[in-house]
DNA sequence: GCGAGGCA
DNA sequence: TGCCTCGC
């Protein structure tokens, strides 16, 4: 209703809206305070500028609006006085940097813009308003600038958004008791300070004021002078007279300059959603996008379900002629290996997508086409290269096609990856929360539609009618986000990373989670039960030590039973101090003066071998294929580095006995033989790259052993003095610097004094120094741009490289070192995944990548292909990239995991 | 130094 | 949700 009422007045009096852009942008520069991307672009003004827009544009929807800022150089001001406004500081560096994206937010909300040289924001917002009165409209300022009130008229009002402040004459008479037009003489006499108008000294506004209210003008004033009785002011006045009579000309807004009036180009256009969406996404104005958004979700989102064979010929044809489309799969489970399709939704163009249930069994459920004919029908649109396919986190879509007897080509973007690619260090990646922050769209949840906890249902009991949205948003939603992403891409240079990485590593991931990999039950058995066996000794020692029993995996029971039962010494509280800390670091220390914290140390590698891989990896073997199918995830580590889980075979333990026992378990197929290969110190030998370490690169040309070398750098002795203690001090140095360690740090691991540990890094920087200026180099660029950045130029953001908190700031600068030296590791192993799987591809070779952990792959290889797989791993890993130093890979095999290491 | 997943 | 242990 409200509405209505707007556009009768407005019809009646078409109003123009003249935004003062120079005045907000100060405005909003002091008003919002330390805002900055992740990138390090101050942000602040554009934000504060860009809400008061929004504000204006949603509270007042002017029919008429226009833009304008203040041009670069100098006015006829400057000319008639040359220290007008000279007094003015340069403008901050970071407001100048934001000027740009300013001006790309006014131009996406599609507002004309008013710039010219010679004059002032004032004097063209001065003459388009005489002009628009003229033509019969009604002119609103919008500014926060007193300097304006000499313009206002009946017609010509001032609006402060800030302060939601209306000026017309009736405000200026009630607050000054003059008329709009008096005011230019009023700042004649006062000056402003602002912007280094001299008035007439000692008179300040308040008796500016009374004298126009008694002489009626500066001519009055004159006039008039000698009634003036204060005798100090009337000498000041007559005194600084030509400085009054300039002063009042500087004020004066010109009312002549050479402007277009057309209605036309003045009248409100649509603001450019998509160009506003990317801008807030570049900019990182989330809360902005959601109010934005939420306000302007007026996009008539078209979903359909499609019920017959007609319809599905339909959307056929119109998939097979499209460039491009997005596509989701509805299904019974989390795990693809699992997941049975209930339906599949499709967006082709914006805002517009369908669903094809073809498994809703609730009771009740509607005639669906069957998923055989759906699929034998889409089969040839999905398999076509020519056609690009979206989605998000595809590879389950993928794999959960495959398993159905489909097969995708032309998988050309996946939304999830796009999104980690941009901000590795997300916690999340899921579309709910990358429509959340790049679309400003609030997805339909999965519990809203399945319902949650206890009440849950598999997609295959959701009804048709709830799931026909749900399904085709995450088509919908997916398919914006790639038009998104794509430019965001573009800008940060992560294009070639996205096309040459990522996606191609994206089917590899997914032939090895397929293939899965074979484990020996009755290896498992017997470990599971051996490890039982053990469990329950040690537990029956540590009851009888403890005098009661309790929960030995209870970190909360065993602290209270050590230190309040047996009252040993506390030696730290956990972080958020609630409680005792009984870490490894703690156990040890108090296993010197009792005996239970050694069996309870013992008890915890065994509870974790056996819960975590014996017991777990015999759940996990897939009923039909008998193998383990390991999930790879691409968007987990901030690093780069690939993540595994389910199970994760990361940190299946190596060192210990019983963590080998493990690695036995993972066989190969019966006749075949696994090959291991793995890079050898592709950290340190990246650090040789980036460093140009003249010791450390000319090391590993050499193939010298890297950590004995450090060690004979760091302790001034002859390479055969190296005993196996001082290489293992070498080792952990060699690593502390990798990962950025302190003083502190390296001293805990070697137990060693603070200051000593100090003296081993300078000593190791005094030798190294390539290396120490490539940790100063690299910290100093990621100061300059907030991020850090590997080989391949992935990123990653560092907003708090310049916190002011030592402790943040330090964390910042460990990572800005760490990343690129573990991303350039996790770039080219990945490379070099592809270029092996390519290259056995195209030797038609049977061997077959099983597994990425880490440096290592591991393959299954046929009897006679394991000369030339051994060959072909070797030459794709060491020459997956020309680095200063060359890459070095161990290559070995045997009958399990462990064998072949 | 941190991050990863898994368990109480 | 926090703690733990493993890996790099």
């Amino acid at each position: 209703m409200s509405t209505q009422i707007e556009l009768n007045r407005e019809e009646e009096f078409p109003t123009l809206y003249l935004i003062d852009g120079s005045a907000y942008i100060y405005r909003a520069y002091h008003a919002v305070r330390g805002l900055s991307n992740s990138t390090g672009l101050a942000t602040n003004a554009t934000f504060g500028f860009t809400r008061m827009l929004i504000k204006l544009m949603q509270d007042r929807a002017p029919g008429y609006v226009a833009m304008f800022f203040d041009a670069k150089g100098p006015t006829f001001r400057h000319e008639r006085y040359a220290s007008y406004k000279a007094n003015r500081p340069p403008m901050p560096e970071d407001l100048v940097e934001q000027l740009p994206w300013i001006r790309k937010v006014t131009e996406a909300f599609n507002i004309p813009v008013f710039e010219q040289a010679g004059f002032e924001a004032d004097d063209l917002i001065g003459s388009l308003a005489r002009r628009a009165e003229k033509n019969g409209f009604r002119v609103v300022m919008v500014t926060g600038d007193k300097d304006f009130m000499q313009l206002v008229t009946d017609r010509c009002t001032i609006w402060d958004p800030m302060k939601d402040k209306r000026i017309d004459p009736a405000a200026i008479r009630e607050d000054f008791d003059l008329e709009a037009t008096q005011m230019i003489d009023v700042m004649g006499l006062s000056g402003d300070t602002a912007d280094n108008i001299p008035g007439v000294p000692g008179i300040g506004q308040k008796t500016a004021v009374r004298l126009i209210q008694t002489f009626g003008s500066m001519d009055g004033v004159y006039a008039g002078i000698e009634s003036i009785t204060a005798k100090k002011q009337k000498e000041k006045l007559l005194q600084f007279k030509d400085q009054a009579m300039l002063s009042r000309e500087l004020v004066t807004i010109d009312r002549n300059a050479p402007v277009d009036f057309d209605p036309d180009h003045l009248k409100r256009k649509k603001p450019d959603d998509e160009a506003l969406t990317r801008l807030f996404a570049e900019l990182e104005f989330r809360q902005l996008q959601k109010t934005y958004a939420s306000q302007g979700e007026s996009v008539a989102r078209r979903y359909a379900a499609i019920m017959d064979k007609a319809a599905l010929d339909e959307l056929v044809a119109r998939l097979e002629r499209a460039d491009r489309f997005a596509l989701d799969t509805e299904t019974t489970s989390q795990d693809p290996m699992q997941a049975r399709l209930v339906g599949l939704s499709f967006s082709l163009v914006p805002a517009q997508a369908w669903y094809i249930p073809t498994g809703h069994n609730y009771l009740g459920a509607p005639e669906q086409l069957s998923l055989d004919v759906v699929l034998d029908r889409l089969r040839p649109v999905l398999a076509d290269p020519a056609i690009e396919k979206i989605g998000q986190n595809i590879k389950y879509d993928w794999m959960v096609l495959r398993r159905h007897g489909v097969e995708l080509a032309g998988v050309d973007f996946d939304t999830m990856v796009a999104s980690y690619l941009i901000d590795p260090g997300k916690r999340a990646h899921g579309l709910d929360q990358i429509a959340l922050d790049y679309l400003g769209h609030k997805n339909i949840s999965f519990a809203e539609v399945a319902g949650k906890g206890k009440a849950a249902v598999t997609f295959d009991q959701v009804t048709i009618d709830k799931a026909i949205p749900y399904a085709c948003e995450d088509a919908d939603i997916t398919l914006a986000a790639h038009d998104v992403f794509v430019p965001l891409l573009e800008a940060r240079g992560l294009t070639d990373l996205m096309k040459r990485v990522e996606m191609p590593l994206l089917p590899v991931l997914l032939g090895m989670e397929m293939t899965g990999v074979c484990v020996d039950r009755d290896r498992l058995h017997d470990l599971s039960k051996s490890f039982a066996g053990q469990l329950n000794t040690l537990e029956r020692q540590i009851y009888d030590m403890a005098g009661e029993t309790f929960n030995v995996n209870s970190s909360q029971q065993l602290g209270h039973i050590l230190f309040e039962k047996l009252n040993l010494p506390v030696q730290k509280k956990t972080k958020k101090k609630t409680g005792y800390s009984t870490d490894v670091e703690v156990l040890t220390k108090l296993a010197r003066s009792h005996e239970l914290p050694a069996l309870v140390l013992r008890h915890r590698t065994l509870a974790k071998l056996k819960s975590t891989y014996a017991d777990a990896l015999l759940d996990m073997i897939h009923a039909e294929t008998g193998r383990i199918h390991t999930s790879f995830n691409q968007t987990v580590a901030a690093t780069g580095r690939l993540s595994s889980s389910d199970p994760n075979l990361q940190n299946i333990p190596i060192r210990t006995e019983e963590g080998r026992e493990i690695r036995k378990a993972f066989v190969p197929r019966e006749g075949w033989t696994f090959l291991s290969a793995d890079y050898s110190q592709i950290e340190l030998r990246i650090l040789a790259h980036c460093s140009e370490d003249s010791i450390l690169i000319q090391a590993f040309k050499d193939d010298e052993d890297i950590h004995t070398r450090t060690a004979t750098e760091v302790f001034q002795v002859f390479p055969q003095m190296i005993n196996d203690d001082l290489r293992r001090q070498a080792k952990a140095i060699n690593f502390g610097i990798i990962y950025g360690m302190s003083a502190y740090g390296l001293a805990r691991e070697l137990e060693i004094s603070n200051k000593m540990a100090q003296t081993y890094i300078d000593h190791y920087f005094a030798r190294y120094q390539g290396v120490k200026s490539f940790i100063e180099n690299t910290i100093e660029a990621a100061r300059d741009t907030r991020r850090t950045s590997t080989l391949l130029g992935r990123l990653r953001q560092l907003p708090d490289i310049a916190s002011t908190n030592r402790n943040v700031r330090q964390f910042a600068e460990r990572t800005a070192i760490n990343t690129p030296i573990q991303g350039t590791a996790a770039d080219l192993i990945k490379l070099a995944m592809i270029n092996v799987d390519r290259a056995l591809r195209q030797k038609r070779m049977q061997t077959t990548m099983l597994l990425s952990v880490h440096d290592e792959m591991i393959f299954e290889v046929p009897p006679d292909e394991m000369d030339d797989a051994k060959a072909l791993v070797r030459e794709e890993m060491e020459h997956v990239w020309e680095l200063a130093v060359p890459l070095k890979v161990n290559v070995a095999c045997g009958q399990n995991w462990a064998e072949a290491h």
